[in-house]
RNA sequence: GGGAGCAUAGCUCAGCUGGGAGAGCACUUGCCUUACAAGCAAGGGGUCACAGGUUCGAGCCCUGUUGUUCCCACCA
């Protein structure tokens, strides 16, 4: 006998145990092994300095699983964790620190100070998460490690900047971005969110300046007037063909601007006549530039008018909006206010209205690299499962604009381009300029801004494993396998992952892409801070267990579902651990041998369960292999659940609990076989304690994380004994249920006699049916025995099964339970019938309520007269 | 405006290329049967949204309808 297990299974003891084991052990390091085949999956990076929450827990699982699942197939596999810098999400915590603790903004501290404090604080709360991955189970290689803004992932990102610039993809440009003027900074257009929200939309008069007419406008933005420089018709449009050419004087601001025509304009929506503010309006810029309107920024940085305006310079911009609109009417102009419904962008971080304002910014040329990243995706070299994504990924990237990659931050990749104050020059550079490249001047200044943090994200698949050199690893592990996430994150990061891997590293990252949902409340809602209905994995995990959180996270869940979370369900998971732990404890105090594998002398239960755990390996590996997780664990579950717990073990126990040393040992073996069998297959799933438990049993090797995942063998198939069992299990079930019915206690037994066909079958499961049915003798045979009178009957596939129950009924107890049960349903339909014929609730109550009832009464007299039968049946 | 998903037991959801309608939780009944009451046994409960179609056969395929959710899109 080895180490005893305690009673009730105890996750907060074990797993901190058994994954110190596993690491301390180099169980998780990824070696390049050249008699293997390598399987990579990178870890998409959380922020730095985050919280494990409950997505990541989901989508760390998924890998989790995948991995440990392919190293126990036998690959060299490589899971590369990792974290990024974040670097709107990070600055903007390190500054509200400073804001409250010392009332100090990052201009106070300036560039090089502020970010010693951002260093500092990724010191301080960067190892937090990674702490909490392994709270999980996490099976990553910690000692490969990676930070998107440590050493070698900036010289990728120096690289890839560069070499772009170089071929012309990256280009420097005043266009209109999306300006978030609360995080003070350009954004991406995947880093904006589109909301309805309800607004206005303001008719102002514009005045002809030559006196003959007026025009109307309408607008959902009025603070932007006053960066109009033109009105803009459609050429098409008999209303106004007569204006066109002429000018209007902008009211409150008195500028004169031309009147032009252009096909942007619907002819049939508003007045027909558009404002043009090129500086903050992405339509209005084009039209502007056909048209040689005017670009004047009426907003500054901060979403503040600029000096110039008057009074409403220095307004925020919603202050200016009232102030403009009041002053409008005040003076006649306004025509009329319509409530109107549209689509706002929002910052995706700090959910206010993003500005669009003409910036100078960095950009990435789309077009070329959106090419090669659709061709591999249509070419299936880079599968999407479920493939639905993939038409999400075409369709985005097929209508992808140029990328936005310059933030006005300071925490993150600083662009790597030197301006010369002399001769005008940029020098962009894979090292630090220290004079222009062009005339020599040491008098440049280096671009403050720093990358889009997926800028560096985007080269992760390749930048971690030493990418722009040719190292061993990159050699060996690259391309990766799969990448697991989202559906939220294909267009910020999957889409830009696989256009810089094809440009840089010239084949596709990872040749799928496993997309899962989101984790929603129980009430299908997402979780956000705002509502405080998030649930935290840790909180989870340490209540019920790591292995339960997961299973729960994964059992009964479709690749790209989303799923709601329930506690209850982590109870059940808890359960079902607790369950395997039991049933554990029962195989090691019936243990009698440290012998492995399967003796030698199979019994037709050995051969049943064999050949149930043979097909369940199959299909487990199957569903595994097309990543239909929630399906191969739930297979697993109901194995080891109904078959070998509710099943087996109880069939071993006649052997076990029999003198005869060797069946003892003989049922011992099979039972150890199964359960390691099911442990290795278990294990991705639930890693902790399937380990526990098999460090218990008699095994060879050090871990069971390490073990060969069990194949399928035509050996371990036995049909006919799983039929024959079956046979045997169906009269058992048979006679459970009609006992069952009668309320006869397993305490009374009975005869029971089995009249079929296939004698030898019964005959062989005897021992089974005393046991498991309550037999007290059993008779089996072909023939009908001479009288049935008094005995319960029921039928099989392949059998008759009677027992005198009447005998050990005891009628009394039966017939005043019956009475008790009767006089409750009479007084239920008494009063429905009451309520039925009331003609209030047949008015009043909706139609579907009263046919409920009626329904109810009709089932209750059925009910009612099967209950009296039997009574009249008992005498 | 374009695209996608979902609609299956009271609740939450599985159901892979069409062939027996399932799980967990909840509910009912009976059991402390020495692995497990975080358990065992038995049971109730579904016209698989609706209408057509293909097929010997459809929850699954096709068309349409309704409801619902989400993504994308520069209609002031």
């Amino acid at each position: 006998m080895r180490k005893e297990l305690p009673k009730v299974y105890d996750p907060r003891e074990v797993e901190p145990q058994i994954y110190e084991m596993w690491e301390k052990n180099g169980c998780f390091r990824g070696h390049r092994d050249p008699d293997k085949k390598p399987f990579t999956i990178v870890m998409p990076p959380p922020n730095v300095t985050g919280q494990l929450h409950i997505g990541h827990a989901m989508d760390d699982t998924l890998q989790d699983i995948l991995t440990r699942f392919k190293r126990m197939e036998g690959y060299a596999a490589l899971y590369l964790p990792g974290t990024d810098h974040a670097g709107i999400a990070t600055q903007i915590k390190v500054e509200e620190d400073l804001r409250v603790n010392e009332g100090k903004t990052r201009h106070d501290l300036g560039r090089e100070k502020f970010l010693e404090r951002v260093w500092a604080w990724k010191e301080k709360f960067g190892g937090r998460i990674v702490a909490q991955q392994k709270k999980l189970g996490v099976s990553a290689d910690w000692e490969r490690s990676r930070f998107t803004m440590d050493e070698g992932c900036s010289k990728a990102v120096r690289e890839v900047f560069v070499s772009l610039y170089e071929k012309g993809l990256i280009y420097k440009g005043s266009r209109i971005v999306n300006w978030c003027p609360h995080c003070v900074t350009a954004l991406s257009d995947a880093e904006v969110e589109y909301q309805d929200k309800p607004g206005h939309l303001w008719h102002i008069r514009y005045p002809l300046t030559d006196g003959s007419g007026e025009l109307v406008v309408a607008t959902t933005r009025p603070e932007t007037m006053l960066g109009d420089t033109g009105v803009a018709v459609n050429p098409a449009d008999e209303r106004y063909k007569d204006i066109v050419g002429k000018t209007c004087t902008l009211p409150l601001v008195g500028r004169e601007m031309p009147i032009v025509a252009d096909e942007y304009v619907e002819l049939d929506f508003g007045t027909g006549c558009v404002k043009m503010t090129p500086a903050h309006d992405p339509n209005d810029f084009e039209v502007g530039l056909r048209h040689h309107l005017e670009t004047i920024r009426v907003l500054d940085d901060n979403g503040k008018v600029v000096e110039g305006y008057g009074k409403y310079s220095g307004m925020d911009r919603y202050e200016a909006r009232e102030a403009i609109v009041a002053d409008l009417e005040e003076q006649g102009y306004l025509v009329k206010v319509e409530p109107y419904s549209h689509n706002v962008g929002t910052c995706y971080r700090c959910h206010k209205d993003v500005e669009p304002i003409i910036s100078a910014q960095w950009f990435v040329k789309m077009e070329p690299l959106a090419k090669e990243a659709l061709r591999v995706v249509n070419a299936g070299e880079v599968k999407f499962v479920p493939e639905r994504f993939a038409k999400t990924y075409t369709n985005w990237m097929e209508n992808v604009h140029d990328w936005c990659i310059s933030r006005q931050l300071w925490w993150g990749h600083q662009i790597p381009v030197w301006y010369c104050a002399d001769c005008g020059h940029m020098t962009v550079s894979r090292q630090d300029a220290t004079c222009c490249e062009k005339c020599g001047s040491k008098n440049i200044e280096r671009d403050p801004d720093v990358l889009d943090t997926w800028f560096s994200s985007a080269l992760w698949p390749f930048s971690t494993l030493g990418w722009p050199d040719e190292t061993e690893d990159l050699k060996y592990f690259y391309p990766t396998d799969v990448l697991v996430t989202g559906y939220d994150i294909i267009f910020f990061w999957v889409a830009r992952m696989i256009f810089s891997a094809c440009e840089h590293t010239k084949q596709p990252p990872f040749h799928t892409v496993l997309i899962h949902g989101l984790v929603r409340d129980d009430k299908g809602r997402k979780m956000s801070k705002s509502l405080g209905n998030g649930i935290d994995p840790l909180e989870m995990a340490d209540r019920y267990g790591a292995d339960a959180l997961r299973f729960n996270l994964i059992t009964g869940n479709a690749p790209g579902n989303d799923t709601r979370f329930f506690v209850e369900k982590c109870e059940a998971m808890r359960n079902f651990a607790n369950k395997i732990w039991n049933a554990s404890r029962f195989v090691m105090m019936n243990l009698t041998t440290d012998k492995l594998g399967l003796p030698e002398k199979l019994e037709r239960e050995d051969q049943w369960i064999l050949s149930k755990l043979n097909r369940l390996v199959k299909e487990v590996t199957d569903n595994m292999e097309s990543y239909e997780l929630g399906v191969a664990s739930a297979k697993v579950y109901d194995f080891i659940w109904s078959d070998y717990c509710d099943w087996y073990i109880e069939l071993t126990k006649a052997r076990l609990q029999s003198d005869d040393p060797a069946a003892k040992e003989q049922a011992s073996r099979v039972l150890v076989y199964v359960l390691t069998e099911t442990l290795k297959l278990l294990h991705p799933f639930m890693p902790f304690i399937t380990e526990e438990i098999w460090q218990a049993l008699p095994h060879e090797g050090d871990f069971l994380m390490l073990q060969k995942w069990p194949e399928y063998t035509e050996v371990l198939d036995f049909r006919d004994a799983e039929t024959a069992m079956e046979s045997v299990m169906d009269v058992i079930k048979a006679i459970r249920a009609r006992r069952a019915e009668m309320n006869v206690p397993p305490s009374k037994k009975a005869a029971v006699t089995i009249v079929t066909p296939k004698a030898d079958v019964f005959t062989a499961g005897m021992g089974f049916l005393t046991r498991l049915a309550y037999a007290s003798s059993i008779e089996v045979g072909e023939n009908e025995p001479a009288s049935t009178a008094g005995m319960v009957a029921d039928v099989t596939h392949d059998a008759k099964v009677y027992m005198p129950l009447a005998e050990l009924v005891d009628i009394e107890k039966e017939k005043a339970r019956l009475n008790k049960d009767l006089g409750k349903k009479q007084g239920e339909l008494k009063g429905l019938e009451a309520k039925l014929s009331n003609p209030g609730f047949l008015n009043k109550a909706p139609e579907a309520v009263v046919a409920a009832e009626k329904d109810r009464a009709e089932k209750l007299k059925t009910l009612i007269a099967k209950i009296e039968e039997q009574l009249a049946a008992m005498g």
